[in-house]
DNA sequence: GCGACAG
DNA sequence: ATCTTGTCGC
């Protein structure tokens, strides 16, 4: 399945791949049994920009142990391009999940899943590609917006929507912090992506998975 | 046409 | 994303 086609420079073409694709995203809960691994994916760029760098790091559910780390170096292969974010990032974060011993019962990516005009951000492509539950966390919205206001309590969420269409939640990780942007991608139940984001967040904004894969993908490690 | 625009 | 010092607030 060819989930990355390569740059050419054709806008038109990947947004008919992206339209394929969203197709084959299943927004629906697939956690029947507890989760033992989880992981955290992010990405970098050094060289100013020529050089695109990928982590993945591997955590227990339970602990939130930190198991394994990969990093990842990939040359550049397309600009970044507002929606088109999955087709630059993507080979490098497979190179890197490829890398892990384990294959984690759910990953956490830094982006959006459904949040996205085509309904297939990097987290919903990343989990079609690999058929492993995702779930999207942005720092930023993309495209939405939330009517209901959103309480200052740490766990608070209130509904992303767009055209009147649910594609995520904004979700007050941190109290005095901007909300995150939490949306399924791929083999997750839209109700569950706050609390499951919820439950790996200890003292900071981001969850562990996606915080720790942000320190190594940014430099400010290795 | 104008503004917005994950990382 | 990345380049970067000081500064505000808990």
């Amino acid at each position: 399945m060819m989930t990355v086609p390569e740059w050419t420079g054709d806008v038109a073409a990947l947004r008919a791949v992206q339209d394929e694709l969203a197709q084959r995203v299943r927004v629906k809960d697939s956690f029947a049994k507890p989760l033992r691994t989880i992981a955290g994916f992010d990405v970098g760029f050094e060289d100013d920009g020529a050089t695109t760098r990928a982590a993945a790091v591997l955590l227990d559910a339970n602990t939130l142990q930190l198991l394994e780390t990969q990093v990842v170096r990939q040359p550049t292969r397309m600009p970044y391009i507002p929606g088109l974010l999955s087709f630059r990032e993507l080979p490098a974060l497979l190179e890197a999940l490829s890398l892990l011993s384990t294959e984690p019962d759910l990953c956490f990516i830094d982006g959006h899943g459904i949040a996205h005009p085509r309904r297939l951000g990097i987290a919903a492509h990343f989990g079609v590609a690999t058929d492993l539950p995702t779930i999207g966390v942005a720092k930023k919205i993309l495209i939405g917006e939330s009517s209901t206001t959103l309480h200052d309590m740490r766990g608070a969420f209130t509904t992303l929507r767009d055209k009147g269409e649910q594609i995520g939640w904004l979700l007050r990780s941190k109290v005095g912090c901007l909300p995150l942007a939490v949306s399924p991608g791929h083999r997750v139940a839209m109700a569950s992506a706050p609390e499951m984001t919820m439950r790996f967040v200890t003292t900071y904004r981001l969850p562990e998975p996606t915080r720790l894969a942000d320190r190594l993908a940014s430099r400010r490690d290795e």
